[in-house]
DNA sequence: GCAACGGAGTTCCCTCAAGGAACTCGGACT
DNA sequence: AGTCCGAGTTCCTTGAGGGAACTCCGTTGC
């Protein structure tokens, strides 16, 4: 049957979270994203674990996804998000989207998001880069590709 | 895994990982979509902990994701998404969007997608929602929303 | 009627990673 | 020459994940 092909195949969703899978890597990143770039910053707004933090901001390092550079003639450094990084940052907005609409409750967002294009307000939508019209988890069929594990 | 509580924070993001950010649950989401609904099945294609499995399912389905539904007379279940749980699969497929860009190598992505609307492979993208143009993390600001911790 | 089967968990033990607090290092400022 | 501050490192404790064995319970075959 093709669909058991299908799921035991090499997967971009779980190489994708050997990068950004671990406890505390997206709201790193996220934070990274807002500007908070620096150790002692990431650690006071997240409470985590000094070791973890270090863990974390070299594995993400190491894959490409945020730089380490040097502010300073101190040994003092700052993380930036590389290009690479920055287009996993479209994930995060994707997964606010849908705490936005399922987990919010009452209050209302706690962030929202204006889009420099319209200035307006708004949230991002998923569409086909083929023909533009919504491409949602019910809209398409799986198929193996050139990638797929034997 | 997962000591720290993400629920309570004031983050769409952390609270997504809440119901999502533990390890595996992303995996199991994914072969529930891909039609591996049953218990010995997800078992036997992701080689997670019987325990751990459990474990999982059980969050999913206490958090409206998946629903645990009787297909036998005997004691038999199988899981399927919620609408919830369908919208949480758009966001495996710009994760896999992700991986197919930056970490698939030379063989190419394992998984292709065709869209039903155009009847072609291809890869979402995402838009804003009020003015249709592309919507990324680097064209927007941020701004405190409604339900933000005073 | 009784035994074997098979799916769906449950239990138990072991290891390893997260949490947390204290400690280190090194350049700069006073 | 002493202190400060950012950026880690070390070490101990605790609890989550891995894995194998065990249980439960309707069904089917004899």
């Amino acid at each position: 049957m093709q669909r058991t092909d299908f799921s035991r195949m090499a997967c971009s969703i779980a190489r994708t979270l050997d990068v950004i899978g671990e406890p505390w890597s997206p709201l790193v990143l996220r934070d990274i994203w807002a500007g908070l770039t620096r150790f002692e910053q990431l650690q006071a707004d997240l409470g985590i674990s000094r070791k973890v933090l270090t863990e974390r901001l070299n594995h993400l390092v190491e894959h490409g996804v945020l730089e380490r550079r040097p502010y300073d003639r101190r040994p003092r450094y700052e993380y930036v998000l590389t290009r690479k990084g920055t287009e996993l940052v479209d994930l995060l907005m994707v997964m606010a989207g849908w705490g936005d609409r399922w987990l919010a409750g009452e209050a209302g967002p706690p962030v929202l998001y204006r889009h420099h294009a319209c200035g307006e307000v708004s949230a991002v939508e998923l569409r086909c880069a083929h023909c533009g019209e919504p491409m949602r988890a019910d809209d398409v069929d799986l198929l193996p590709g050139p990638g797929a594990a034997a």
